[in-house]
DNA sequence: CGAAAACTTGACCCAACTCAACGAACGTGG
DNA sequence: CCACGTTCGTTGAGTTGGGTCAAGTTTTCG
């Protein structure tokens, strides 16, 4: 349809959450921008400064949302991957409410707010693709809750893992068997409410029970439903159904 | 501006999150609707289901946001009370991702999905309301993911009741001194990621300390800035800057 | 090659859970 | 209007999942 620009991953994530013209897809494609390199923990967005100008969206690497506690803590609220839009959360609200911080080397497409802002009312089809994208954002928000609120160490460190995968999987970044989870085992403390040492001693006890194998920080799975029962992982909550394969 | 009908409040709710002309306010009265009232427990939104023809507009009581695990462990994710939008988080999405369940007896204004839906891209401002109300919410899902990860049980129990004495304050239906919070013991638990047991002891010991006052369920604060502290609460992620007083 | 960061493991501890009993409040029907 | 079942709140005693502290070991990377 187009030729591959680096915008055309935006164009492909957009039409995966809503049908999209040729003209919308053209006024995706003239919206002027940037691309822009963040190294490892370098901050996109910081909590209590103004939303800023552009929003990015990630051409490729990691990134997470985190907020921080009065004494310290630090809590990742969401991992967010190449294909992703990292500033509709902000799109219209005055003031960052969280962090947001790479968590590999990423590299993004920046685009001016106020223009996105623009293109979602005047191509109401682009509009609705943005919302369903912040919609299904919001859901990941809420599954975490639960699951950090209601389930176990071991139960909540799988349906992390299952998680990412699901959605390396959908996004073309993974395998069936397995991917690369480039986190710490701090920073997977941070997202599920753990210690970095009850982390390690919990992924230790899943790759014992055989539900996964790990090399380095490669997490392989054996027997996929082996894993999503332990996890209580279920794929509803990512709204699959409204997202198509983008690369 | 215009009449106290039952849109009113509507009207202004949409007005507190973002300017609206004479013709928005018009086409948002014009909105075809019905009332309805829900009892105590019973279901507006069930996980699993399709998003369901009509959205509701809670016009008095409160309801939550609930999801349940394999082991039938609950969690609530969010409290929703007088001038909340139910169903905007899933105004464009095919399935229900979670419940929403009445706390109190709720009175609510139903409009047609479609009919949202097209107002949203039919007149702009309406839509960027909703916009920042879908935006709201998920900012507070994301706080409860750091209150449920990171935060030990009486700070935890102490923010969701700085949260909700803000919120219902902003609404125009709570005082400074404190408010009336119809939720059980098991129900906070719910909210908190902890047992009725534990909340009960915890509640104990706020009163003890002189944080809280406690009359059957009314909450007291005899000084704000003092909870506010023991909560590590920050209204910041309400975005109350973009949120009018409603009633 | 050396220093720093990340991972691993052991020993001990405590915040929150479980189980259980009882009291208070509340709605409902006779 | 009272009896009574049910839900909700309260408290005690004992347990445990996950935290803390600390000491290596391995990996990474400049």
């Amino acid at each position: 349809m187009f030729k591959d620009t680096p915008m055309s991953l935006m164009v492909r994530k957009l039409e995966s959450r809503g049908p999209l013209d040729d003209a919308d897809r053209a006024a995706i494609v003239a919206l002027p921008h940037l691309r822009r390199t963040y190294e490892p923990s370098s901050y996109l967005v910081r909590e209590g400064e103004p939303a800023r100008k552009f929003c990015s969206f990630i051409e490729s690497g990691l990134a997470y949302r985190q907020k921080l506690t009065a004494n310290g803590a630090r809590q990742i609220v969401s991992i967010q991957m190449t294909g992703d839009f990292i500033d509709f959360q902000h799109l219209f609200l005055r003031r960052a409410d969280h962090n947001v911080q790479a968590l590999t080397r990423i590299e993004t497409i920046d685009i001016e707010r106020e223009a996105l802002q623009a293109l979602s009312s005047e191509r109401p089809a682009v509009g609705r693709a943005m919302w369903i994208d912040a919609l299904i954002d919001a859901s990941v928000f809420r599954e975490w809750v639960v699951n950090v609120g209601r389930r176990d160490a071991r139960t909540r460190i799988a349906h992390l893992l299952c998680e990412v995968a699901v959605r390396m999987r959908a996004a073309g970044l993974a395998s069936d068997g397995g991917f690369e989870l480039p986190m710490t085992q701090e920073q997977v403390g941070d997202a599920t409410g753990l210690t970095s040492v009850h982390v390690n001693r919990t992924l230790k006890s899943l790759a014992e029970d055989g539900i996964i194998t790990r090399h380095g920080r490669y997490i392989g799975f054996a027997d996929w439903n082996r894993i999503r029962q332990a996890a209580d992982f279920s794929d509803l909550y990512l709204h699959l159904d409204q997202t198509a394969p983008i690369v």
